[in-house]
DNA sequence: ACACCGTACAATACAGTGTACGTTAGCGAA
DNA sequence: TTCGCTAACGTACACTGTATTGTACGGTGT
């Protein structure tokens, strides 16, 4: 005798919740409406009494971990408030890695977003740099950041399975170093540069100096 | 009396090519393999015969694209050489607006995408970069020519269709100019900084300019 | 010329997806 | 207590990738 389950359980911000979590534990791809509706003990089409549709959810989870990123400290020097931001929107990547995929996968729109966009155009039209140079930076560093990210996630998830692991080695140990000297040469030095802080921060220490040569000019 | 389809139509080439197509005409996200072997006019499980999963095939399809790219001209100065490589991959995507979501969605490999390396690294070390930095470089070039070319790929689909662009503008318009006092300022610069020649270079400009200075020290 | 056999393609099936549509029942208000 | 709104349900459809099993064709050896 299944009782119906009762009227006001579902909401957006318990939707949201779940949704996250499940996508963090079984993967970004694994998500299903089904699994989420299941998840929450309701029937699949529940879900759109509060979402129009799947895209919309993903934009809502979106919006909701962009709130989680701290604002720019201020008091510091505008490089250091730069490299403050995009090392946030970095860690925040790393530590939700489905954030990847729903920034890469949909245009940006949501309150948190443009909270987030406002701090760093801020930084940027504090710093004295007019309007162009501002937005041309924003979104230099915004995508840089969001392309180093999403490859090192990648490249991580990818090494993380055996499968994928092995497949790497193989596609390596495949290049005939008389076709591929310099790749075969370097392939330490490429695997060591897959990822990690060191790797993000030389190609963002690189974008700020030649900032800085043409703040200066 | 359907006669059974001749024995040796198939082959990759035709294969990854119709795919091609396919991908280029009707959209990377409406590609499946049902509608691959109807337009090769044989049933699903036939290219199973030729590639292990649809992976497998994007792969194949991703390495074909990679074939296209330029090799670096010889002969100019390092900065020249790499900006030409940045901006040929560029140009290639924007060409074939699938190879973004083939580079960003799958881990690299394959002949071609090697060389394209080789290329890369080989301006580098010929620059006098020594192994770790040139493999830094090559790692930040590359993420930042994907990053921002996805993300300029995304913007123009994005605002192809009336529906996106209408939400872009609801979006923007929805934004409380007491709150968002720099967006909403810069909104005209930003939404010409969503993609373009100019918007690209300014980027790859900064990081070579960034790189000069540590070349020289 | 003929039989043979490996394999290129076909047919069927399964578990899963997002979501359109029409229905029903729980809850707050009157 | 009764009514109406609407949140949640059930069903259904058109898809997806692919595992498994079947079949007939084309090149090869005699």
């Amino acid at each position: 005798m299944p009782t119906r389950t009762p009227r006001n359980t579902l909401n957006p911000d318990l939707i949201i919740a779940t949704a996250l979590e499940l996508m963090e534990t079984r993967g970004f791809e694994a998500f299903s409406l089904r699994a989420l509706a299941g998840e929450l003990g309701v029937g699949p089409m529940a879900i759109y009494t509060y979402f129009r549709s799947k895209d919309d959810l993903y934009d809502a989870v979106r919006d909701h971990l962009m709130g989680l990123l701290p604002p720019a400290p201020d008091g510091d020097a505008w490089p250091d408030q730069v490299r403050a931001v995009c090392r946030g929107l970095r860690r925040l990547m790393l530590q939700h890695p489905c954030l990847a995929q729903l920034l890469a996968g949909r245009p940006l729109s949501g309150h948190e977003t443009a909270r987030v966009a406002e701090g760093l155009l801020g930084v940027l039209r504090s710093a004295g740099f007019d309007k162009q140079t501002a937005a041309r930076t924003h979104t230099t560093l915004f995508t840089y950041v969001l392309g180093a990210t999403s490859w090192e996630i990648q490249m991580a998830t990818e090494q993380r399975d055996p499968k994928g692991l092995r497949r790497l080695r193989t596609t390596m140990a495949s290049l005939s170093p008389s076709e591929f000297p310099t790749v075969v040469e370097l392939a330490p030095e490429l695997a060591r540069t897959t990822g990690g802080d060191e790797q993000f921060d030389y190609g963002l220490d690189l974008l700020i100096s030649g900032l800085s040569a043409t703040a200066t000019s």
